[in-house]
DNA sequence: CCAGTGCGCTACAATTTATGTAGCATACTG
DNA sequence: CAGTATGCTACATAAATTGTAGCGCACTGG
């Protein structure tokens, strides 16, 4: 499965995740999930190739068509996860 | 988020899907998505400590009721990908 | 009794991937 | 021309993954 080969990738999801609102700068990318710029560089350059993500000089980098797609359609995902979430140890 | 540290691990998710049809024996499981048994236990321990995988002695891994839940939520993206991959290079 | 088989899983060295910190190059601003 | 923001790279260290071998246990047929 292509979809899981590139999501299955630390912070390639999480980098979607954090454009779900608004663009974001290369830093603020950085700081929102904690990684090096070196991995954040590397996911960032596979999701654009993945054409989710594109970058605009103006804003920052940005959710394409698709990647809003991809994003609306994990968003049961993740409401579904707070309640499990609750759920277990720890 | 929690469901992303899980499922942002090699395999993980890839190993949820495994279990889509039927439960899976360990090495089943190995040679299935071809990682290393070192790696397919790490998942597999905390997929189980996570509740969405359970050992069936019997008839070996499968999904619990909150695997179930996750997998039917990712069902619509399995979909989607399907006609997003088509559209990519190479 | 005991060799054979399937089971989940571990040991361990080698490789690949991620981290952390520093800094580059470019462009714009005062 | 100093200061700042941008995307991004270099490089040494640490962590995750891989590949291969094999352990310990239970069960099975001869």
């Amino acid at each position: 499965m292509r979809l899981l080969d590139l999501l299955g990738r630390r912070w390639a999801l999480r980098i979607v995740w954090e454009l779900r609102e608004h663009p974001r700068r290369f830093r603020e990318l950085q700081d929102a999930i904690k990684a090096s710029p070196t991995t954040v560089n590397a996911r960032l350059a596979e999701l654009r190739a993945a054409r989710l993500i594109q970058l605009d000089p103006a804003s920052g980098y940005r959710l394409t068509v698709e990647g809003r797609e991809l994003l609306r359609l994990f968003l049961p995902l993740h409401v579904w996860s707070e309640k499990w979430a609750k759920k277990l140890p720890t």
